[in-house]
RNA sequence: GCCGCUAUAGUGUAAGUGGUUAACACGCCGCCCUCUCAAGGCGGAGAGUACGGGUUCGAGCCCCGUUAGCGGUACCA
C-alpha cells in the first residue's frame, strides 16, 4: 500500500470554524501516525466568495493550531483546466454527455423548496430519464460547436448499486436509481465541487478521504467518477458533525466569532489545550484518560474509535465567564498549570502587552519575579486573558475594586484604625517574607483581640480588590513591601 | 417526497466477540480546608442506555418496527 496521503480541503469563508479545525486535526493526526503526508488543498472555486483575507483566516488558524500541513496550501483554482480536461475525456469516451436544458434561476433561500417540489412531482408522475443522454455524439458536438450553452453530466447506470466501504460508518450502499446524473461542468463552463474534488485528489494521490459526515451520501457519486476516470478509489473515512447547543448545525453566519478558533487563540487558549478537547470530540482513546499530548494522541489515534454521532459544542456567548463550552476552559486551566514556566511565560506576557501592563523588566531584572508570580497565579486562571483582566492588580496599581468585596471585607468599621497600624507594622519590617508579614499581622490581631481572618480578608480585598484569589502572604509576597504598605493605606478610601 | 446516517445522565465519552448494583470527565449541589476563592481535597444528586416489540437463561450491545434529530437529494460547496 501507498504511504498514505491525506488532505484537509476547506473553502476559504474567512475563518476556519472549530469544525474544520477538528476535521484539519484528524487528517494531520492519521497522517503523523501513519508517517504520512498532511496536505492543506483551498477550495477556492467559489470565486465571488473568495479572496486572499479569507484564505489568510483559514492558514492563521491552522498555523496557530501548530497543524502545519507538509504540502500546500494548494489551490484548487489553479486546476481548473484539469478539470476541465477530465469531464472532455468522459465525453469522448461517452461516459458523459453534453445537457442543454436551459438551466433554471434559482435563489439559494429557495433552492431546497423548489427541489423538493420537483421530486415529489416526480414521484408521481414517475422520472424521466434526460432526454439528451443519448442523442448521437456528432450531433451534440455541433451544437456545442455552433455556441449552444450545454452543461456536462455523468452517465450513471440506470441500475444496480454503489457501495463502499467507510473507516467510520462501515460499508455503505446506494441505489443508482437514485442518483441523478449529475452535473459535472456547468453551461458556462464551470467545473462542479464532485468533479473538482476527485480530479484534484486523483492528481494529489490522496490515499485517505476523511471529512465531514455531510459528505458521505454524496461519497457515492465521486466514486462513480474515480471509476469513469479509471482512477483507485482512495479509503473514506466521515467524521460525525459537530454540533451547536440545541444541537443544530454550526453556523458562521449564525454563531459568528465563537466558532473561529482565533477567537479561541485571542481570548487565551492554548493551542494544545484546544486540539486536546477538539481531539475528544468524536474520539476517544478507548478509556478514562482525557489530557494527553500531541505525541500521546498521535501515538493513540485511530478511525476504528470515533464515533457515529454528532458532538454538541457547548459554547454560550451570551455567559462572560463561562462564553464557550465549560470542559473545554476547563482543560485550558490545566494546560495553564501543567505547561512548563518557561513556555507559559511567554504566552502570558503576549497578553500583558495587549493589555498595557507589560515591562521591558519583567524578562530582564525582574524575570525571576515575574516568572514567580505568573506561577502564583495560574493554579486558578483557565485562559491567558486571565493573567491579564483578574491578574492585574499584579502588575499595576491601576486595577478596578469589586464592590461586592468591599461590602463583604471591608466594612468593619475597626478596619479604620487597623489597616493603617497593620500598614505601619509592615513597614518597619526588616524583611518582609511570608513569615515575617504573617507574623506581624497574627500579633497585631492578637493584641486587639480580632480575628486573624478579619485582617487578612480586609488585606486582600484592599491590595487586591477582589475577594478570592491566593494565600494572603503569598499576595503580599509577590506584590512586595512598598506597595503592599502602600495599597493598605490608601484603603482607607474605600471604607 | 425519496435515500441515508444517528440515538448511553445537562455536555463530552467508557462499557473488546451479549454476562455482576451502566463507568469516567466537565458542569451542578454539599462538606472540608476556618485566610478567601471561581483554587485544592472529599462526598452527593443525576441516565437504567429515544420508544415499542422480539431473539436469548441473560441485551446498552443482535433483529424488526416507530419516533426524533441530522445529512443528502442543486448547472452550492
Amino acid at each position: 500500500m501507498a504511504s498514505v496521503r491525506v488532505r484537509f480541503a476547506p473553502s476559504p469563508t474567512g475563518y476556519l470554524h472549530v469544525g474544520g479545525a477538528r476535521t484539519a486535526l484528524f487528517n494531520w493526526l492519521y497522517a503523523r501516525k501513519h508517517g504520512g503526508v498532511f496536505i492543506l488543498r483551498i477550495e477556492d472555486t467559489d470565486l465571488q466568495r473568495s479572496s486572499d483575507a479569507m484564505v489568510q483566516g483559514i492558514l492563521d488558524g491552522i498555523h496557530w493550531l501548530g497543524l502545519d500541513p507538509g504540502e500546500g496550501p494548494l489551490f484548487q483554482s489553479s486546476f481548473l483546466e484539469e478539470h476541465r480536461a477530465a469531464a472532455q475525456r468522459l465525453i469522448d469516451e461517452g461516459k458523459a454527455y453534453y445537457d442543454f436544458t436551459p438551466k433554471l434561476e434559482t435563489d439559494d433561500r429557495t433552492v431546497k423548496e423548489k427541489m423538493v417540489d420537483r421530486l415529489k412531482a416526480q414521484a408521481q408522475t414517475g422520472k424521466e430519464p434526460n432526454p439528451y443522454r443519448d442523442i448521437p455524439a456528432e450531433e451534440a458536438r455541433a451544437r456545442v460547436e455552433s455556441g449552444e450553452p450545454a452543461a456536462i453530466r455523468l452517465k450513471v447506470p440506470s441500475s444496480g448499486v454503489s457501495r463502499f466501504e467507510d473507516m467510520v460508518y462501515g460499508p455503505q450502499e446506494r441505489d443508482y436509481s437514485d442518483i441523478e446524473d449529475l452535473v459535472l461542468i456547468r453551461s458556462d463552463g464551470h467545473p462542479l465541487y464532485n468533479l473538482s474534488v476527485v480530479v484534484d485528489d486523483i492528481q494529489m494521490r490522496i490515499t485517505d478521504v476523511i471529512r465531514g459526515q455531510d459528505h458521505l451520501t454524496n461519497t457515492h457519486k465521486q466514486v462513480l467518477l474515480y471509476q469513469a476516470l479509471g482512477a483507485r478509489v482512495p479509503r473514506f473515512a466521515h467524521l460525525p458533525l459537530i454540533f451547536a447547543p440545541g444541537r443544530e448545525k454550526l453556523s458562521k453566519r449564525k454563531h459568528g466569532e465563537v466558532v473561529s478558533v482565533t477567537t479561541y487563540r485571542d481570548r487565551g487558549f492554548l493551542p494544545d489545550a484546544l486540539v486536546n478537547f477538539l481531539a475528544l470530540l468524536g474520539w476517544s482513546p478507548g478509556g478514562d484518560l482525557e489530557i494527553m499530548s500531541r505525541n500521546e494522541l498521535i501515538e493513540k489515534f485511530s478511525l476504528e474509535q470515533v464515533n457515529k454521532s454528532a458532538a454538541v459544542f457547548n459554547f454560550n456567548e451570551s455567559d462572560a465567564r463561562d462564553w464557550t463550552d465549560p470542559k473545554a476552559l476547563w482543560m485550558n486551566g490545566e494546560y495553564i498549570k501543567s505547561t512548563p514556566l518557561d513556555q507559559l511565560s511567554p504566552m502570558v506576557s503576549g497578553f500583558l502587552k495587549e493589555a498595557g501592563l507589560w515591562r521591558p523588566e519583567y524578562e530582564a531584572e525582574r524575570s525571576e519575579w515575574f516568572g514567580r508570580t505568573v506561577d502564583l497565579l495560574r493554579a486558578r486562571y483557565r485562559t491567558l486573558a486571565d493573567f491579564a483582566e483578574l491578574g492585574r492588580p499584579y502588575f499595576t496599581d491601576d486595577f478596578p475594586c469589586d464592590p461586592a468585596a468591599v461590602k463583604k471585607n471591608l466594612k468593619d468599621d475597626r478596619l479604620k484604625q487597623l489597616l493603617p497600624e497593620l500598614a505601619s507594622r509592615l513597614e518597619s519590617l526588616a524583611e518582609f517574607t511570608h513569615e515575617s508579614a504573617e507574623a506581624a499581622l497574627r500579633s497585631l490581631a492578637d493584641e486587639q483581640g480580632i480575628k486573624a481572618g478579619l485582617l487578612i480578608n480586609a488585606a486582600r480585598t484592599a491590595l487586591t480588590g477582589q475577594s478570592v484569589g491566593p494565600g494572603m502572604f503569598e499576595i503580599m509576597v509577590a506584590l512586595e513591601q512598598t506597595r503592599t504598605v502602600d495599597r493598605l493605606r490608601r484603603a482607607v478610601h474605600l471604607l
